[in-house]
DNA sequence: ACGCCTAACTAACGCCTGTTAGGTTAATAA
DNA sequence: TTATTAACCTAACAGGCGTTAGTTAGGCGT
C-alpha cells in the first residue's frame, strides 16, 4: 500500500523493493500469521526476492522484527497524540478521552500493519527483542498516564482511580480487539464509541435520570 | 503441583509421569514461553523423559496442544458457572456479574496453567488446532451470553447494550491481564473488583450524588 | 514361571530454519 | 568508456524440529 503507483524509478534499479518494502511486507505477514510461522523465506517470497538477499538490508531476523515493533508503537503514539492536540483548546475531558481511544483503535485496525503486528507478536518474540522495544513502549505509556492524570486532576475522572491500572485496562481492552474484530461486522469508530461509553459511564442501569 | 508428595508407586513402574503429567508440564511451559518456543524435546526434558517417549501418550504435538486448549476452557467455564450457581438464589444482578468476573480472572491467574496457556497461545497454534478448540469456546461464550442476557432482561444492565460486543469486550479485558499482571503487585481478587467497578459504573466523575 | 502390558529408551529420518560467503546484474558517476 | 556501487542471487552450512521404528525394563495376573 505504499509503492506501485507513481514515479517508479528514481533511486537505483528497476524493481527494488528495498529495506522499507521488506519491512512493510514483514509487518503484514507478522500481523496475519504471528511470529513463529513467518520465516525469512516467506518474507522474501512475498517481497519477490530470495531469502539471502534480506541480509543486504538487515543483519538478522531479530533486527527486522525489532524494527517492526518499534515502528508499530511510534505510529500509534503519534496518532494518539495528534488526535488529542488537534482538538479545540476548550474541549472537555470526556471529549479528549474519547479522541484518544478512537485514535488508538484506528491505528490498530484501520491504519497500521506495524501497530497490529506489534500487539499480535510482542508476546511471541525473543526476550531480547522485547527488551529493545520497551523504551518506545514506555514513552507511549507515559503519554497515556499524563493524559489520564490530567483528566483526574481536572475532575473529569473519579478521584479514586489508579492511573496505572486504568491505563493497563484501557490499552489491554483496545488491543484485545484484534483477536476478534471483523471489519465486515462494524467499523473501528463505532466500536471505539461503544468502548468509550462503557468506560465512561458503565453498563449498569441507573436509577437516577 | 500434582505429584511428588504422597504414595509414589501404585500404578505400574517407579517414576512414571504419565499422560497427565506430560500434559501438566506442557501447559506450564506453554503458559510461560508461548507455543513456538516450546518443543517436544523441552516438554520431555521438563518431564524427565525423552522426546520420543511422548508418542506413547500422544499421537502428535497438535494433539497435546489441543488437549491443553480444551482443558483450559473447560476449567474456566466450570469455575465461572460454579461461582454463579453457588450464589444465594436472591443475589442481585450486580453481585452475579461480579462473581462471574472474579471467577474468570481467578482461573486465569491463580488456578490454572491450562486456562492461561489457552489465552496465551491460542493465536499462535495451527489453524486446525484452533478449529478443534472452537466448540468448547463457543459453549463458554454461550454461558456468558446467557448470563448477560438475563441481566439485561431483569433490568440490571442498560437496555441498549449489545450482548455479544459486551461479552467480547469483557473477556478480552480480563484475558489481556495476562500480558502485564504481576502477582507481587496485587491480587487477582482486588483486580477483579477494579474491573467490575469500571464496567459497572464507569470512570467518569458524576455530578449527581 | 510365564507371558503381557505399560512406559519408557535409542537412533535415526527428512524437513525447515537463520545465516554466511561469494558471485552476478544493472544503473549511475567520472 | 570505465569504474563504482546498490541490490540482488546461488549454494551451502549447522542445528533444531516433529516424527517413526524398533528395543528394553519392570510390575501384574494367571
Amino acid at each position: 500500500m505504499a509503492q506501485n503507483t507513481a514515479i517508479k524509478v528514481n533511486e537505483t534499479s528497476r524493481s527494488a523493493v528495498g529495506r522499507d518494502g521488506v519491512l512493510d511486507i514483514a509487518a503484514r505477514l507478522f500481523r496475519e500469521q504471528g511470529y513463529g510461522s513467518v520465516s525469512l523465506r516467506k518474507i522474501a517470497e512475498a517481497a519477490g526476492i530470495k531469502a539471502g538477499s534480506i541480509y543486504y538490508h538487515f543483519g538478522s531476523k531479530d533486527e527486522i522484527v525489532a524494527a517492526v515493533l518499534d515502528a508499530g508503537i511510534r505510529v500509534v503514539h503519534e496518532s494518539m497524540r495528534d488526535a488529542v492536540t488537534d482538538l479545540r483548546a476548550d474541549a472537555d475531558g470526556e471529549t479528549v478521552l474519547r479522541a484518544a481511544i478512537r485514535a488508538h483503535l484506528r491505528a490498530l485496525i484501520d491504519v497500521s500493519d506495524y501497530t497490529s503486528a506489534n500487539v499480535r507478536i510482542f508476546g511471541q518474540v525473543p526476550q531480547s527483542v522485547r527488551d529493545a522495544n520497551l523504551p518506545t513502549r514506555r514513552a507511549y505509556e507515559a503519554e497515556w498516564d499524563s493524559l489520564l492524570s490530567q483528566l483526574k486532576k481536572d475532575g473529569t475522572l473519579k478521584q479514586d482511580v489508579d492511573i496505572r491500572r486504568l491505563r493497563l485496562m484501557l490499552i489491554g481492552t483496545l488491543n484485545a480487539t484484534l483477536d476478534w474484530f471483523d471489519p465486515d461486522r462494524g467499523s473501528a469508530d463505532a466500536l471505539s464509541r461503544t468502548y468509550a461509553d462503557v468506560f465512561l459511564n458503565g453498563i449498569l442501569q441507573r436509577q437516577d435520570t
